[in-house]
DNA sequence: CGTATTTGACCAGCGC
DNA sequence: GCGCTGGTCAAATACG
């Protein structure tokens, strides 16, 4: 028997395909049935490759064009219209060294005849679909075996092997070029990175100057006071548990309607949580309710005196708290179950119907730890009950496992850029339009801050949904963008997101930056004469805080290597005017990640709550 | 029996 | 002051 023309392919030094077994491709007949066949492959251009770890798949497809009548005499009879069925035809078949094994591959890789009667004889099409499947060897040489044994097939075949090769080299060039834009955005990635922890480390000593500068001459830097609720919205998931703010008021008005004598439930729960200022703090403000020697408003103004000064406006206080101590960091997903996986233990504690949405909403406490204020809401949205609501309110006040700790990190950075940005404004509006053009340059709709809300809002719109505009947001809005934007969240995808951030989280301690952002947290939670300038500075590190921990994070695993590109790809490309930002390279990215990511950490939740 | 959930009641804030 | 709404409490209930 015959071989046909001589295929072979490189092994391609980028992995897009290794192949070096040789190729056996048998004809549907032997040349000595057929001597007068000539088979002609017109087509072998059609092929596609499987990166996929070994054995790696390469399929194409082959059009045979015979004149001879022989086919039509001994060939089984056209297939029926749905006979295209592409044939895996395993490689023992394929590369065995006997006939026998080679006629009963031929066999498998017959699939479609399509007959037609020309002028001269019979003329048919055999239009092949072959699905091989290759795995690595150390042969270096593949032949096509046709049947024939002319020598104008075997350099048709080789014509055409030719043109297979040139379009393998055309994909590894292309392979190399992708490999190359990949690198050149690390690389660039790493540079924006450096450049802003540089930034962020000149911003931090001009804060340093302005604060000795301000104190030596106002003496006190009250009237810039920030209230201790605001400050405590700082990266309490790294282990620097804080007294979130919604846990001071909720506390305190739970003491004050307990009264003095009840005291002991929560005190008691303290004694267990880390070590940490604000329990020193707490202790103190609960011993002065013990006392009763203060109001409540009193209280509030006296909160830390070690830690915030006295404000000049007991009714000032109150209503700065009253707009700060709210902040909130809603995440919105599309999720069928009741649920999003945070990697929190929750509670459920209440259920209410809200105005305006049929669908009830859920209160929850984390219960990692006693005494852990961290409250939130979980609502399905009114408009399209597949998208879920979540609402986080609060700091945890303990340490939590990497998927706690990936939420906390995102509401927590999420809450100071909303607070940071709302801060110069004296109407509590923030300048979105700075922020939108510093920071957050793309326009898909993934993130949304709300000042002009009763409690100031940072929304993080996993849906994407197709119109930006159809759940109503307000003005003032800017948007994060997230490598997985388009993606139908069910709960294993959501429960990647904590995933994502919380390898970032990891990746945090490593950076100086946002060890000095959580620094300025508690300079500003101490009270210190630099609380003020290190808030200012918080500004403007809060947002790179989240920008940095989205960034760390795609780049912290490998599998989202491809996402980190699109996800930076994305942002420069909505960048440029003339680029509108398709969400096809991050959908196909985000997909390869979510598979490439099979640790779905459902880790300590409580499945009760999901269900 | 311990724990989690449900659900009606209560409270605070806010607007009229 | 009253009503509305959001948020929380706590007794009752369900569940393992």
């Amino acid at each position: 028997m015959a071989k046909g023309g001589g295929l072979s392919i490189d092994s391609d030094p980028i992995g897009y395909l290794s192949l070096h077994k040789p190729i056996v491709l048998n004809s549907f007949q032997q040349e000595d049935q057929y001597p007068n066949c000539t088979h002609k492959i017109q087509d072998l251009s059609t092929f596609s490759m499987d990166r996929s770890p070994p054995p790696q798949t390469l399929q194409f497809s082959v059009n045979l064009n015979c004149t001879d009548d022989h086919h039509r005499q001994n060939s089984p009879p056209p297939p029926s219209d749905d006979d295209d069925q592409r044939k895996v035809v395993d490689e023992r078949d394929f590369f065995a060294d006997d006939n026998n094994k080679a006629d009963e591959a031929s066999a498998d890789v017959a699939d479609k005849m399509d007959f037609d009667d020309g002028p001269s004889g019979i003329e048919f099409n055999v239009n092949t679909g072959l699905n091989l499947l290759i795995t690595n060897t150390s042969s270096d040489q593949s032949v096509v075996d046709d049947g024939m044994s002319s020598s104008i097939e075997d350099k048709r075949a080789k014509s055409e092997l030719a043109v297979l090769q040139a379009e393998l080299e055309r994909m590894n060039a292309e392979n190399q070029r992708l490999r190359g834009m990949l690198t050149q955005v690390t690389t660039n990635y790493n540079a924006l990175q450096v450049h802003l922890l540089s930034l962020m480390q000149n911003q931090k000593a001009d804060n340093s100057v302005e604060a000795e500068e301000k104190n030596l001459n106002n003496g006190n830097g009250s009237q810039l006071v920030v209230p201790r609720q605001f400050m405590d919205l700082g990266l309490a998931a790294n282990g620097d548990a804080e007294e979130p703010s919604q846990s001071s008021s909720d506390e305190r008005s739970r003491e004050q309607r307990s009264g003095s004598g009840d005291n002991g439930k929560i005190s008691a729960g303290h004694v267990g949580d880390e070590g940490l200022a604000f329990d020193q703090e707490k202790k103190e403000f609960l011993r002065g309710v013990n006392a009763g020697d203060e109001s409540p408003e009193q209280q509030t103004q006296s909160w830390g005196p070690n830690k915030v000064p006295r404000l000049n406006s007991p009714k000032e206080v109150d209503q700065t708290e009253a707009t700060m101590r709210k902040a909130r960091v809603s995440v919105r997903a599309r999720s069928e179950a009741p649920m999003i996986t945070d990697g929190c233990q929750w509670r459920k504690y209440g259920q209410k119907m809200a105005k305006g949405n049929p669908c009830p909403r859920a209160y929850y406490r984390c219960t990692m730890a006693a005494g852990c204020p961290v409250r939130k809401q979980v609502q399905r949205c009114a408009e399209d009950r597949t998208i879920l609501i979540t609402t986080y309110e609060g700091n945890h006040n303990h340490p939590l496992p990497p998927a706690a700790m990936a939420m906390a990190s995102t509401t927590s950075s999420a809450a100071r850029m909303l607070l940071s940005g709302s801060m110069p404004s004296a109407d509590g509006l923030m300048d979105s339009n700075f922020l939108t053009r510093t920071i957050l340059p793309c326009s898909s709709s993934m993130a949304t801050i709300s000042a002009s809300a009763p409690f100031p809002t940072v929304t993080l719109d996993l849906t994407q949904s197709p119109n930006p505009l159809q759940f109503q947001k307000p003005p003032g809005q800017f948007n994060i963008p997230f490598p997985n934007p388009s993606q139908n969240f069910t709960n294993g995808p959501v429960s990647l997101l904590p995933q994502i951030f919380g390898q970032a989280l990891y990746n945090q301690s490593k950076f100086s930056g946002l060890q000095m952002s959580q620094d300025m947290d508690r300079n500003a939670q101490l009270g210190g004469p630099q609380s003020q300038q290190a808030q200012q500075g918080q500004q403007q590190n809060s947002l790179a805080d989240t920008v940095t921990a989205a960034t760390a994070a795609i780049a912290a695993d490998p599998n989202f290597t491809a996402a980190l590109a699109a996800a930076i790809t994305s942002i420069i490309g909505n960048a440029h005017p003339s680029n509108n930002g398709n969400n096809s390279t991050t959908n196909n990215t985000s997909n390869a990640s979510a598979s490439g990511n099979n640790n779905n950490n459902n880790s300590s939740s409580s499945s009760k709550l999901q269900q």
